[in-house]
DNA sequence: CGCGGCTTTGATGTTCATCAAGTAAAGTGG
DNA sequence: CCACTTTACTTGATGAACATCAAAGCCGCG
């Protein structure tokens, strides 16, 4: 999961009978490169690698303020964050939560001009972070790159949509299902694993309130159908779980 | 409104001291071609209007239906049309209403190859229909047209995510109170217009039964906030509305 | 150690969906 | 064009689902 982006290397003297060489970057070998930038030559993420940076942010550190101007294209490379809208008084309202080699930029990044929602760490995460006009500059020279980040983009807007529906047609029991499924299979890839947000964000995220939250645990831990203590989390009975998630 | 976009022009014979003419498309005059194809070249709007054909619908027609593969961009230059995911037996979920110039295959039409919602029209559309690999092929090519339907994009997949959030965080007074001022304000530009949708369709639009859109329909009137004679529908204190839609 | 935030459970009331039943409107076949 | 059927609309009554309020234990942090 560990990787190392922002270094460059620079030959400080070389001899006659060498060229001068391109600056070496280490995005050629980053990760994220495959997801993307496989469209991208050589010179064009050497062009990328000198306008990016590494930022790091630890568990609840803002990331992004709604309002904020837009002026740089975000990935995470490492962690997860979540994207909201602020409500009065811990209304919150959790729109997304994105995880290593997702676009967190991508709503408005190419519609709007200033953010209109929030982006805060859940977990430690850093961020890779792009100028956007070396991106603009990029989709316009490249078409290739250009049709990749469009589907990138689509595919993320999508994803949020059908979720949204999906959500609402379901009740409590079965969002709680649903969203404990989500970060069992989709985040954590495993049938134990540690809540990264509390309860009331929980409800942030499923729109109910963090009592029912609370309750409705409760709940499917009687039912034997996971257990919990404090923030840990194991998924005992994933079968019953979906058919909830699926019908109520 | 109107406009004739699908007629090409050509000369049968053309005298020795003319040049061959190049095919004249109404294109080139077409509403549309202010809104993302500014950018193109002549030649380039050529090309669009060999492969692209336009397609009339009468209210209540499907255009799009869901598990569909996606082929062809479209954008709808007349009418009102319904993006919507079907349901068992009537339960289906309206995700949006679109409007002329909007692009209704947005979703998917760059992330996946089939439509997973289906389309239908809401009143007498037509609809402008482009071969999505030269949508594609000019995407790579013409750096600056890949930004502005980036943009364009973008901006409808927000609206959809905001409206949402929006109207998941209201009651169902504010939502009615909501769609009474979308359909005033964003479709018809008039204090006064005739609905184009069914009770039933607002309820699937808004998350709601048809009953309650009836009751809430009915305590509005009788509270002198809207006046309703059948399908049309009057305004008559905006205020209120905009007060109720905003609270609760 | 004490304060504030997170968690938990119970009791209560509101909001909303569901059911039922009837009227009006719109489409259909003779 | 009329009887017929179906679909849309409307209102009331009931109960279920859910939010809100209240109170107490827990945990982390300065």
């Amino acid at each position: 999961m560990e990787h190392n982006c922002q270094s460059f290397v620079f030959l400080l003297s070389y001899p006659d009978w060498m060229e001068e060489p391109k600056k070496i970057c280490e995005c050629r070998q980053c990760e994220f490169r495959s997801v993307v930038f496989n469209n991208l030559s050589g010179d064009e993420i050497s062009l990328i690698c000198l306008s990016k940076r590494d930022k790091s942010f630890v568990r609840g550190e803002m990331i992004i303020r709604e309002g904020q101007e837009i002026s740089e294209f975000l990935y995470l490379k490492r962690g997860l964050v979540k994207l909201f809208k602020m409500g009065a008084e811990g209304k919150d309202q959790i729109i997304n939560i994105a995880k290593p080699f997702d676009f967190v930029s991508l709503l408005s990044v190419f519609s709007d001009t200033h953010y209109n929602f929030s982006i805060a760490a859940i977990d430690d995460s850093t961020v890779c972070i792009i100028d956007l006009s070396v991106i603009k500059e990029m989709i316009e020279k490249n078409g290739k790159f250009a049709l990749r980040i469009m589907e990138k983009l689509s595919q993320s807007s999508d994803k949020i949509i059908h979720n949204n529906i999906q959500l609402n047609q379901k009740q409590l029991r079965g969002r709680i299902a649903y969203i404990l499924l989500f970060f069992s299979n989709e985040i954590f890839y495993n049938k134990t694993f540690d809540l990264p947000v509390s309860r009331k964000e929980i409800a942030q995220l499923i729109d109910m309130t963090t009592e029912n939250v609370i309750r409705i645990f409760s709940e499917f831990r009687r039912d034997n159908l996971i257990s919990i203590s404090g923030k840990t989390i194991e998924i005992l009975n994933p079968e019953m779980l979906k058919r909830i998630s699926a019908h109520g």
